[in-house]
DNA sequence: CGCCATAGGGTATACGTATACGCATAATAT
DNA sequence: ATATTATGCGTATACGTATACCCTATGGCG
């Protein structure tokens, strides 16, 4: 039956073929300076010829350190279940190659915001630091972080960087991100702008596109009308229903500036319905960049996150506090996408 | 300061505040019934009080069971690096939610499908056993794939479960699908139906689609044509090209299912730029369902699989591979949704 | 030529858990 | 009544690594 799958050798066997002991293999491919070049080069080929590799539980036991990040979803309990926010999957990549340059393993968890908080607990033993992602009631959100500030679980979390300072925040620049949207708008001749999304601080990022925008507007020359706001979460049906309200209204407005793409598509299929055209009567811009985003009719404007630099930025945020460097809160640039929803 | 993160309790604390020994809160907490019901509540009630949790990595250490799978990602060598199949990520969700309700931590590694071997094998000592997800060069996954079995690495893969034969496979039933695409493409009155995307064996659940298309031809009596069928892999401009080659040919056809939905996106492009109408000239079915299919123009018909069976199935079947269980080979069903494409 | 610093590496041990044994007590069989 | 067996638990130990500490040769220095 071929030979047997070849008990997975430890440092005991290649301190034995290397003529050392046992200490002296760990430090070796740990690069420890106490250990001779000669000796080390030797440990070294003869543990990669064994496919020889460091048993990460004894090693972890051992020393105290996973090398392990925890990655945690916090979900909104929709109905949807299976569907997961396309924004965070696109950071999944980048995330997962980082942790493996820096010699981490990723584990992956998914939570509901209402679950029980034993779940991140645990989470957090099993892992040196964990990253946190979630969209959602925000209000709800702070009191976790605050139970894992006072463990002292060290973690980064994704989000708006201007607000309040619990834990260590990576964000995008959402407010120059907004004023750079708004510009656009009253670029391309528009005056009365909405914007589809919650500006109260249970979404500061959120918020912060909205400021961006009126900082915008303002700069233009123009007064942003506190009445075509409406709020909305990231979801298609919420996105169709803060349209729908805002065209009930009866105000006139030419420009629709949504918090997310998922928002923003919800709202050009209740534009369409109501007999506006897209972008003559009202332009439309997103957030995210999405792929559907380049599927709808007409395509649609929208801002592209920097999603790899996003993953890299938090790895290395964490890894840093992990290890007790300093490290301050860093934000990162968005992008426009000019697609037709906007074309003049 | 506020008080100490409080060490982390162990199971000698346990003991000594249940007055036991350090043994017997091991065995009451993994459900030794040599332990009696009392002392066993007692120790839980402690436990619980004191937020203990086994230390994963002595557990795993000791026992040798590390209850952690791993989930490999074989990514195609594509330029766009940062796009992650869209497809697999949807399954992320239940594959970690069904791991969670198990007990099992899941990690995540990216792979180039050109890699190393080392970092797969790397993986296959870090957890109990591989959950493998790839499209791509099936000739090179299939060596990599020997290695493991050699290894007798316990894994688990998702594709077309009629070939070969090695290791243990989870999918779709490919066969099937194409069944319920090529009927109802037939159904609505075509009769010359193109398929884009490999039939060669490099791709395998690609041909057990192009296979089923066939079979749902013949069995109306029509006899498909193979020099409608076009290769391509499942990216946007593959399936650009793919339509452009088979306009070029000057070949006629009233009809195309895609192996995927991103060529038959790239596909729809195709088509339109060359002043054929959808659906009127050329009807299209695509495959998987991604979020973008709703959103073009028209909307695509295409075929949803049961992402949220694959993954419990896929966590399933490989935990019973580990534990010695039989398991034997299941597909699962999947599901035509009707769009725009192809309507009358 | 003796003294000390340094490089290089060995010895002993701890990390927290799980399991093989052994040993009482109590329950049953003979 | 004694012999047998099951029940419930303690004792001892191993899993594979990393680190604190100790020891031995050198070489540099006065």
């Amino acid at each position: 039956m071929g030979r047997q799958p070849s008990a997975k050798p430890t440092s005991f066997d290649i301190a034995y073929l290397a003529g050392v002991s046992q200490p002296t293999v760990s430090r070796a491919l740990r690069g420890s300076k106490s250990v001779s070049a000669a000796t080390r080069a030797n440990i070294q080929r003869i543990a990669q010829e064994l496919n020889y590799t460091v048993d990460k539980n004894a090693s972890s036991l051992r020393s105290q350190r996973t090398h392990t990040l925890a990655l945690l979803f916090f979900e909104d309990p929709n109905p949807d279940e299976s569907m997961i926010n396309p924004f965070f999957l696109s950071m999944l990549g980048s995330i997962t190659r980082e942790c493996a340059r820096r010699g981490y393993d990723l584990l992956i968890s998914f939570q509901q915001m209402h679950n029980d908080w034993h779940v991140t607990y645990q989470d957090s033993h099993r892992s040196d630091g964990i990253i946190l992602l979630g969209y959602g009631d925000y209000q709800l959100y702070l009191t976790k972080l605050e139970h894992l500030v006072e463990m002292g679980t060290k973690f980064v979390r994704w989000g708006s960087v201007s607000e309040d300072g619990i834990g260590l925040t990576v964000g995008s620049d959402n407010v120059g991100a907004g004023e750079q949207a708004g510009a656009h708008l009253v670029e391309v001749g528009r005056r009365r702008i909405a914007f589809l999304g919650d500006a109260s601080d249970h979404a500061p990022e959120f918020q912060d596109r909205y400021d961006g925008l009126c900082r915008a507007m303002r700069a233009a020359g123009v007064e942003p009308d506190p009445a075509l706001q409406r709020d909305a979460v990231s979801s298609e049906d919420s996105g169709y229903a803060a349209a729908t309200s805002l065209i009930e209204s009866g105000r006139s407005f030419d420009a629709v500036f949504a918090a997310s793409d998922l928002i923003a598509i919800g709202a050009m299929r209740a534009l369409a319905e109501a007999g506006l055209r897209l972008p003559q009567d009202v332009a439309i811009v997103g957030f995210d960049d999405i792929p559907a985003a380049s599927q709808t009719t007409p395509t649609l404007t929208t801002v592209m996150q920097d999603m790899k630099g996003a993953g890299t930025l938090l790895v290395d945020a964490l890894l840093a506090r992990i290890d007790g460097r300093p490290v301050e809160q860093r934000v990162l640039p968005a992008r426009l996408i000019k697609r037709q929803s906007t074309a003049v």
